[in-house]
DNA sequence: ATACTATACATTGCATGCAAATATAAAATA
DNA sequence: TATTTTATATTTGCATGCAATGTATAGTAT
């Protein structure tokens, strides 16, 4: 018998409780309001949301701890990540090369629909540069690049992709990038989109990768000054 | 004061019962003594493991869950996480990117005793190989890649290339190579080795990309009759 | 005053019991 | 006999209490 639930509407995420735990503490950490180095202990957490205990909250935090979000040392309970330089540059340079892979199977297997989606939020994101809105500019921006990867139709780039990219978001927004650079990345991605569209695959990795280097670099020191 | 325990002599793992419950199992899955689609009950579990209740194991099982290596469906339980030949190909083509990736980086920082490391494990592989100790050549193979890997000192990227490589390790040993590919194997990998030693990343990725894809398309073939 | 010790407090690890959900078996009906 | 229904048993999800570990505080000795 086909006993079909309908999709609960509690406020955060449906399940279990362990997972919709996983689901609050998650955004929590990747936005940043945890900050990194801070401690998460279970009663503050508990206090915080009433209709959870102890049992699925430690499962939540097994969790986040194996997706590398959290620290999570024996008798000592549970810490926000805190990635030193080496960490994030090294998360960059595999985050780049994960991109080096997808552009030339995403260039080879992406649908028309798929490229469609791409080009749509690609107009968004105009939008967003003209609008100065920053912060909707940068959701976007990861949304394009996400879906270029997942255009590789390739089930474990895209996970490893997408986990990466949460460990280090909270450190690649940077706030204050000057207008220049940024005129600059939006025609950067106006090439991108090009080169997809046209399925050149190399010109597509080679687009991509000047396009991290340059924008890291100038991310990387508006870090630099913060995490010191 | 500096209380320092004595290691513990316990059988699999020291730390946590739920480390050492996930240490375990995980042993269990990737050797292949739990088959992929094998459910695994919590009782089952705990009647052989005498020195574990349900908290911790549930935790350990929440873990491997997240590690990908058993699926884990609200009410029904765990079961040993069974891939199909479409996302075996997907992790080994993540994978042959990833030693991409470490190719170049790692003849760029690897140390001299890492190499030295590396070059002893590749002659005791080459004993392996002339006492025709195929599994201990396994072994020994799959360090000497985890090592290349290594030696391009990024964390991340040792990380996601361990957790891909045991996803996928139980498909990819096959029991009956022939010996005219296995032949052609150590000849290659003499030539991966020479490669790392001159630091010719270029050179070195080529070779790796080379050698994966031959060695992938035998071993696809035999799985592919396992699997229908 | 500093360093060390002992004690009280807080936090995490684990075991267990109960409730909810699912799977299995038995009974009833077509 | 095949199929649906009902009852039973099993299994998982969760809450909670106790034990073990770690942390902070107060006191003592040097």
């Amino acid at each position: 018998m086909e006993n079909k639930t309908l999709p609960e509407v509690t406020s955060t995420a449906r399940g279990t409780r362990t997972l919709s735990a996983v689901t609050r503490l998650r955004e929590l950490i990747v936005s940043g309001v945890l900050k990194p180095g801070q401690r998460i202990s279970e009663r503050s957490v508990l206090e915080e949301h009433q209709d959870l205990s102890r049992t699925p909250l430690r499962e939540a935090l097994k969790i986040l701890a194996s997706e590398g979000l959290i620290d999570l040392t024996p008798n000592r309970g549970a810490f926000v990540t805190r990635l030193s330089m080496k960490h994030i540059d090294s998360a960059m340079e595999v985050l780049i090369g994960l991109e080096s892979i997808a552009a030339v199977a995403s260039c080879a297997r992406i649908t028309a629909p798929e490229m469609e989606e791409i080009k749509t939020l690609h107009h968004q994101m105009l939008v967003s540069f003209q609008q100065q809105d920053l912060m909707s500019y940068f959701q976007i921006n990861q949304q394009i690049h996400q879906l270029i990867v997942d255009g590789a139709h390739n089930e474990a780039l895209s996970r490893i992709y997408r986990a990466e990219s949460l460990h280090i978001r909270r450190y690649r927004y940077a706030g204050n990038i000057e207008h220049a650079r940024w005129e600059q990345a939006v025609t950067e991605h106006e090439q991108i989109i090009e080169a997809l569209c046209r399925r050149d695959g190399l010109l597509l990795r080679e687009l991509l990768r000047a396009h991290h280097s340059k924008g890291w670099d100038v991310t990387r020191e508006l870090l630099a000054t913060e995490l010191k």
